[in-house]
DNA sequence: CTATATGATTGACT
DNA sequence: AGTCAATCATATAG
């Protein structure tokens, strides 16, 4: 919308106000015409007589008056100007032009005031409900924080998408700064306006019949004018925000798949927390970083607190729902937990035994090999000690099978990254990596499928509501804790 | 194109 | 409030 538009639809107003003004004046001459006397008090005489009288001399320079007020939009713009000027001369003007206000002033003006009364228009309210609980209208500042608090609250109250919003955001600032560029330009063109046609109308009134009442009337006019094209603003930025918050929310749904580094430390602490798996909230907090760091997609791509929740959700059911297919998968992560958790015994093997034989690397680069050759020994012993020790229902068969195992299904050697894991982890990891190479539960034999510790007959995970302990905020990763909620 | 995988949403439940 | 279960909608593999 722009200036010249406002100006010529608030100039059609104005001329539709002149055609009933030329209407009012027509009226007002046929009543002279029709041979009454007018209000005024201002006896006019009958409109057809001779020219032998004065009276009838009188007449008919009045009929000719009024005719030519009548005719005058017919002329031509000199032609006009010229009977204009006449009529203005006239010895007949100031008297005809009183009565000629004062009827105007009782008729037509009595008419229209009463219906002008605008009732404060519903659908512009609503816009500008609309409007101030996105954010675009109401107060200004705090860089469209309000803005996004609206949003955030409209949207059902997601939990932590501030990230996200950020994009949201931004382009709701710029709908609210063109919003209120535009709000300000109509403000200012409406107020020009008014004062043009106010001067304009000031000037017309020492030459035709226009009280202040009237002038009052066209500003209303005017006001109400821009006050329309201010709600197509206001209902264009309204769609605009719909629009945006549509795209939005359908960004939102189109989802992108989480990176294999982030899917694999969240799968990590999932095989690692199989008895268990609900990480708590910090837990969850911690994950989300970690996989943020870890993911090197591009800008934008963090994960948040909510998608740990929602992928823990989705992994749990669909865990439970099939395990038989997650097998492989859960083997992979409980091997690799496995490793770390040796590696871990490693390194705290080496730091607590300064004398240890040889280690030329750091426990938490050791590979496999390394690790057998080593001090597969003194490891041994501190797992086996580890599984007899913090967790008593759980007992090894044979701790060396159980290497052995690890071997094999680790063949990649795989160099963990994260080393912090729990002794209940690494319970459950092991006794996984078990249970499919030393029949622990005979899950690859038959159809039986490997049920985990803490996953009961109905398919739910015990104490599940307790949150198991988790990667604590203290210790950070590489910590070893005991988790001994089982 | 189809089947499967997967992240997100929703409603019920406790 | 957190979770489950069902479902939606898209991504991806074949």
């Amino acid at each position: 919308m722009s200036f010249s538009i406002c100006v010529a639809q608030c100039t059609d107003s104005l001329a539709a106000t002149m055609d009933d003004q030329a209407r009012i004046m027509q009226s007002i001459g046929g009543v002279s015409l029709a041979g009454h006397s007018v209000q005024g008090g201002m006896p006019l005489p009958p409109p057809h007589g001779h020219d032998g009288t004065d009276g009838d001399g009188r007449k008919q320079d009045i009929g000719d008056i009024l005719h030519q007020i009548m005719t005058i939009t017919d002329q031509s713009l000199d032609e006009a100007q010229a009977k204009k000027h006449g009529l203005n001369c006239h010895r007949m003007k100031p008297a005809l032009f009183s009565v000629l206000c004062e009827i105007k002033e009782k008729t037509g003006l009595s008419i229209r005031g009463a219906q002008e009364e605008d009732p404060p228009d519903p659908q512009l309210m609503r816009l500008d409900n609309m409007l101030l609980a996105e954010g675009v209208a109401g107060p200004e500042k705090g860089g469209g924080s309000a803005a996004a608090a609206a949003a955030a609250a409209a949207s059902g109250g997601a939990a932590d998408n501030s990230i996200e919003h950020s994009d949201y955001r931004a382009k709701l600032t710029q709908i609210r700064q063109i919003y209120h560029t535009e709000l300000e330009k109509y403000e200012q063109a409406c107020n020009e306006f008014t004062t043009h046609v106010m001067n304009l109308l000031r000037e017309q009134s020492r030459t035709r019949p226009i009280s202040p009442k009237e002038i009052e009337r066209m500003v209303g006019i005017i006001h109400r004018k821009f006050s329309s094209i201010q709600m197509q603003l206001k209902q264009s930025t309204c769609e605009a925000v719909m629009i945006l918050r549509s795209r939005f929310l359908d960004a939102r749904r189109k989802r992108r798949n989480f990176s294999k580094q982030a899917t694999e430390i969240l799968n990590e602490y999932f095989y690692s927390h199989l008895s268990n798996p609900y990480p708590s909230e910090e837990a969850k907090e911690e994950l989300a970083k970690k996989c943020s760091i870890t993911v090197s997609q591009g800008v934008g791509s963090t994960i948040t607190v909510s998608q740990v929740s929602n992928w823990f959700g989705n992994k749990r059911i669909r865990y439970k729902k099939n395990i038989g297919k997650f097998q492989e998968e859960a083997n992979l992560y409980a091997a690799k937990t496995a490793v770390n958790a040796a590696h871990a015994a490693a390194a705290a093997v080496q730091n607590s035994q300064a004398n240890s034989p040889t280690t030329p690397n750091s426990g938490f680069q050791m590979k496999d090999e390394e690790f057998q050759l080593d001090s597969a020994e003194s490891k041994n012993t501190l797992l086996s000690n580890m599984f007899t020790g913090s967790s008593g229902s759980f007992s090894l068969p044979n701790t060396g099978d159980m290497f052995l195992s690890m071997q094999s299904l680790n063949g990649d050697s795989y160099q963990g990254a994260q080393v912090g894991a729990n002794v209940q982890s690494q319970v459950d990891t092991l006794r996984h990596v078990i249970s499919q190479t030393a029949g622990y539960n005979d899950a690859l034999a038959g159809n039986t499928m490997y049920s985990p510790h803490g996953l009961n007959a109905n398919g739910g995970w015990q104490d599940a509501r307790t949150p198991s302990s988790v990667i604590s905020p203290t210790e950070g990763p590489g910590s070893v804790h005991s988790d001994t909620s089982n």
